[in-house]
DNA sequence: GGCAATGTACGAAAATTATCGTAATTAGAA
DNA sequence: TTCTAATTACGATAATTTTCGTACATTGCC
């Protein structure tokens, strides 16, 4: 089994989210994408999605003189990835505790609050009675 | 309006942990602390809680031979600033998508779940009615 | 007082990350 | 083909963090 791929540095974060929000893209285009919010410059960003491929980070295909890149690692798969480093050397490895003070100390609209509470009503379901699939939003009523 | 501290790094975390649950300790209390899930030498710890010093992460008493470091900055401020920077980097800023994951692919027990519950409806009451002050669980009821 | 034990201070090295200048390469245009 | 613009490759530097060796200071015995 190949090793997974290293936990990504913050600069490599932001790399990554151009490439899972946009698809496959040049150097040129993440690096413009980035330059939106910071200065930059272009061969740092070339740099480090170099760096980034050695990791397994990204791929890349050399067809025609400029390479593109795209993720090899699943936006979600990631999130879960720091997010459970986060918690445990933030929050002692309680989720709870992390979304307590999310909730908490922030203010959220009712929207959210509703859409946590659907969460939350299909973890009991599923606490409850684990042979049954989770309903899917998008999914038609049976 | 003196500086405020810098987002600790890994090891200041670390440390700040053992601050915030044992209060105020010496340098070799920290240490056998973190002995006991990674091996750290004396010096390393003592290192780093000196530019902890510096930074105004932590303050020391001098009194005697040895110095008592206590921390200088509050667990939830600390662990808010921490969750801002990580839910900006990492989930765009939503707040909402943090707790998905977090609830989401994770086993949560049927307590810390009323807890949310709790939490969810204390915000709810706070929304509708901004001025009543929020309940406390530690606090007598009036 | 002298010695051993315990602490602190300091400096340096290693590891990691971020940054960018410059050289080499390639593709088209003229 | 020759030149130019765009791109990649490479190496060097800086900044930050982590690590620890060693020297210096202090305390409390004997």
């Amino acid at each position: 089994m190949p090793k997974a791929p290293p936990k990504p540095t913050d600069s490599e974060l932001e790399i990554l989210q151009v490439l899972w929000q946009h698809g496959p893209a040049t150097v040129r285009t993440v690096n413009e994408q980035l330059s939106q919010h910071r200065e930059v410059g272009y061969t740092t960003t070339l740099k480090i999605m170099q760096l980034m491929l050695e990791k397994g980070l990204v791929q890349r295909d050399d067809e025609g003189r400029s390479h593109v890149y795209r993720a090899a690692v699943r936006e979600q798969d990631t999130q879960g990835l720091l997010l459970d480093k986060f918690v445990a050397a933030t929050f002692g490895g309680s989720a709870l505790k992390l979304v307590m003070q999310a909730l908490g100390n922030r203010k959220t609209s009712a929207d959210e609050l509703a859409q946590i509470r659907r969460l939350l009503n299909d973890i009991e379901i599923q606490n409850a009675n684990p042979s049954t699939s989770l309903p899917d939003d998008d999914a038609p009523a049976a």
